[in-house]
DNA sequence: CCAAAGCTTGGGAGCGCTCCCAAGAGGGCA
DNA sequence: TGCCCTCTTGGGAGCGCTCCCAAGCTTTGG
């Protein structure tokens, strides 16, 4: 079924179908009445391969994923932001493109991406600081939104939570609760979310005149298995708190506080980030920084929506606010 | 760039150049290697929507993932299906289009997934018994598979992993260790998944002649949460093992377990399903059924794609085989 | 040596839509 | 009454590709 069938169905010109299915103001309003009407009978949907070519628009976005990222697959962080893409792309009546890039992505994926016209604008997510596809993406003209700022290229459009505030927040919380040896966990530093949440940790602690001991940071890599691993390493130097830069990894981080028989938050206190819905039913449960990750998604698409349609507009830098949400395992039901 | 301009680049026509860029054997090698050149020099990527249009095929594979499952955002299950039918999808030169269905998605979804031509087929995961999406895709006329066999329906097309027979033998080896009082806390039972995990404890009961008692089966959600309470809900029974139909409501199972002060495996055995990356690490290690979750995805991309190309072939009903992984938390380490 | 059968190449048609321009109908106003 | 402007409608062109047919050339074999 296509335009001209609904056309002579109904009386009309091709036209004037396209414009009553565009929802174009320059129809009578007797003529669209008739025309819906065989729309709706006849289940019309127009083709979308046919409207991107001639319209030069696909309304689908592209959402990658970079597998370099282990946590995939363990850390709820990704479906939940899929959902706020996916839900915010389909309110605007758009269609959401999943690439999760392998490892050796670069060849397929840019291309694919790029180029043929498949997908209006795309957005990124956990991006490494010198990603091959963020060269290709700088260089060439389509759209895109990173979720997660550019460590050094400050005027690439971004949606971020303020990692580095929130951190701060969270150790500052930690300090006020009188602690003093403050280890952290850290996300990878060649992530930019790993790199601001140590910056934040760090700051705190200067804030307070404290030196920033080196023994005290090791860095993890999202996962609870590694988390498990740097809590182990951190042992030995006495922390009496712990700053873990996700729920994931301060899952793992409990386990090892566990088994080595330091209890929490009594011999150590553990802070989070992240609020994922587990955090509440940890043993104990567990104090941590809460971000909006669907809402970091929604924002992403919503933004990306905005930019194919005004190209010319300046630059997009969006920091969503988050919130210190205190339970058991930092030692203080006060905020 | 478009097929034209590479040809007056390389001084043939618009249909030499298509040849080469589609493989197609019928170009003298002298030609092919000229245009080929050119090809490379300019970067040249076809026009997707020009090319579906043409050519009446996509080469995008839809994804949809029903929302009614909240386990959706906790379970790492979705991502390494996810992850599956993507690195499928790509290797045969496809890519993914991806719906996380919202509640009410009936109107919206169904008619994009369907009839406007922007995907070849659909993969539809975790779909409930009686899903309205499923209904129209019966109806219709796109080539779709499940993931998970529809329960009444056989002639679908569908991966799945047998649920009956695992759950049998996961059951039979707690029975064969000697436990008696054998409690399960199923998955949905609008799911197959659900369903069939339980007949396979029943099963399981029955060739072993005993009776099934209906209090020691609980209905589950799939999420940790609801496991919690599941179990609790047991604990009055006096259970002496559980067979639970997923790891992350085996999580669940073990913290009400923990707090009600039962040892795990001494007083209650605990088994779970998936063998999710984090099942060796539960304490004690969960005993669990282990599922090829990527391979299910890979295989329904598969399909799918070799369904589009051959769509008067027989129904596939595809069955990976699963094994069972012996740890600690079923109280023993033999098989 | 010539017909028949390859091989290689080019160009037309058409996929179903959007966008633009033109034309007809009607209304307002001098 | 006549002119201009607005509203509504129709149809042509073209998006960039694939598919089909035909034409030219070369090869094969009787």
């Amino acid at each position: 079924m296509n335009l001209e069938e609904v056309a002579s169905l109904s009386g009309v010109s091709r036209s004037t179908v396209s414009r009553v299915v565009n929802n174009d103001p320059r129809v009578s309003d007797a003529t669209r009445t008739k025309v819906n009407e065989v729309l709706r009978r006849v289940n019309f949907q127009p083709n979308a391969a046919a409207r991107s070519l001639a319209a030069g628009r696909t309304r689908v976005l592209g959402l990658v994923i970079p597998m370099g990222v282990a946590a995939f697959f363990t850390d709820p962080y990704f479906p939940l932001l899929i959902q706020g893409v996916s839900a915010a792309a389909n309110a605007h009546d758009h269609s959401v493109m999943l690439w999760v890039a392998e490892p050796e992505y670069e060849r397929r994926t840019i291309g694919q991406v790029m180029g043929n016209g498949l997908i209006d604008g795309v957005i990124v997510a956990s991006m490494l600081s010198d990603d091959p596809l963020l060269r290709a993406l700088i260089a060439g003209h389509l759209p895109f939104m990173l979720v997660g700022r550019h460590p050094t290229n400050s005027s690439i459009n971004y949606v971020d939570v303020d990692n580095v505030t929130s951190a701060r927040q969270a150790v500052t919380h930690l300090l006020r609760l009188g602690r003093r040896r403050i280890a952290t966990i850290t996300g990878p530093r060649n992530m930019s979310v790993g790199a601001d949440r140590q910056e934040g940790y760090q700051a705190a602690l200067r804030q307070r005149g404290l030196v920033v001991d080196p023994d005290l940071i090791v860095e993890g890599d999202f996962t609870e298995a590694g988390a498990y691993t740097a809590m182990q390493r951190l042992l030995p130097h006495n922390p009496d708190a712990v700053f873990v830069a996700s729920d994931n990894m301060a899952l793992g981080a409990l386990r090892a506080l566990q088994e080595a028989g330091r209890r929490v938050p009594d011999d150590v206190a553990v802070v989070g980030f992240d609020d994922m819905p587990f955090a509440a039913r940890t043993n104990p449960p567990l104090t941590t920084v809460r971000q909006p990750v669907q809402r970091t998604g929604a924002v992403a698409a919503e933004t990306l929506i905005d930019l194919i349609e005004h190209p010319d507009a300046q630059p997009r830098r969006i920091l969503l606010p988050t919130e210190l949400v205190i339970r058991a395992s930092c030692g203080s039901q006060l905020a």
